[in-house]
DNA sequence: AATTTAGTTCTATTACTCTTGAACTAAACG
DNA sequence: CGTTTAGTTCAAGAGTAATAGAACTAAATT
């Protein structure tokens, strides 16, 4: 049962906060990690502070600091601060991210260095069916990894 | 402690299983799981029993059973069998395999989807910068999208 | 018909991750 | 100098996923 019966003008928010996090923990997050990439994006400004994310989410300090330096140290976040007040306001690194998702995009297909060693393990098999088998998965991933990374350098040739 | 000193000829298969083993388990797998995956790789003949899958890796029957099961309905792995023989001997399924890697591979971007959503609803935020922010992140992940997709068809067109 | 085989299923245990509460720290403030 | 602020740290609790053990089943074998 939510919390409010009488929608709150954040009501909405929330919703939607929490299905962003759903969502981002299906990417691999923590429920408060993803909560808090949630909140980050949808909140106005984009910019929150340490006790206005807590009291947002309803978590623990702890929490909320495990998951402010957990994203901070993936890059995904930073702060910013202004003269005159001492909290940090953190908020998503969109420059920062992008750079870590075209990292994790040069990735895929990582399991072709893998499959390499298992093949040389194989070359003296009686069963080279299996061995042409994994050839072939090895060969999609070459393919697929040399494009991708032809397209990221195009990307970041776009617009210099 | 390794269980032998005097090095049998499968200790070197064993810690070869093991190592694939571990890669296995950062592509998201389960220890066992991933362990299967290694042994099926490995093993001569590629494909193997039950029975010899549990004492190469130590492991119980029933989790042997569900792993099994689990990389089944995965399409990783399928059996054969052999007349006048019960047992099932389960091997990896390359083709399954490589059809299950091309699927994971079309979804590269996939947070494209949710970061549409933020957009839109920040379309009146006081903040437009981090809305461009987030563009580009859409755009970069719609870009790569599109090229897989295209590789993707090219390499079904291959051979033909 | 009784037994063996080739697993499966269910419950319990273990291991691990996530989250919290409470005590703590370092800087700033009054 | 004592207090508040803005967090951090650490030990413990809760929750979840992985594995094991033991009982079970259905088909085949004797």
């Amino acid at each position: 049962m939510p919390k409010q019966d009488q929608p709150a003008p954040e009501a909405h928010l929330e919703a939607k906060v929490e299905q962003l996090g759903i969502a981002f923990e299906k990417l691999g997050m923590s429920p408060i990690n993803a909560r808090v990439m949630g909140f980050l994006l949808l909140a106005e400004p984009p910019y929150k502070d340490f006790y206005e994310i807590r009291d947002f989410l309803g978590a623990s300090k702890s929490s909320i600091s495990l998951a402010l330096n957990h994203l901070m140290n993936q890059g995904i976040i930073d702060y910013l601060t202004f003269r005159g007040d001492r909290r940090r306001y953190f908020r998503i690194n969109t420059d920062n991210w992008l750079q870590k998702l075209k990292q994790q995009t040069l990735e895929t297909g990582s399991m072709r260095l893998l499959l390499e060693e298992v093949l040389e393990a194989r070359t003296a098999s009686e069963y080279p069916e299996f061995g042409e088998g994994l050839q072939e998965i090895v060969e999609f991933q070459e393919f697929i990894a040399q494009g991708i990374e032809l397209m990221v350098r195009k990307w970041e040739e776009r617009g210099v």
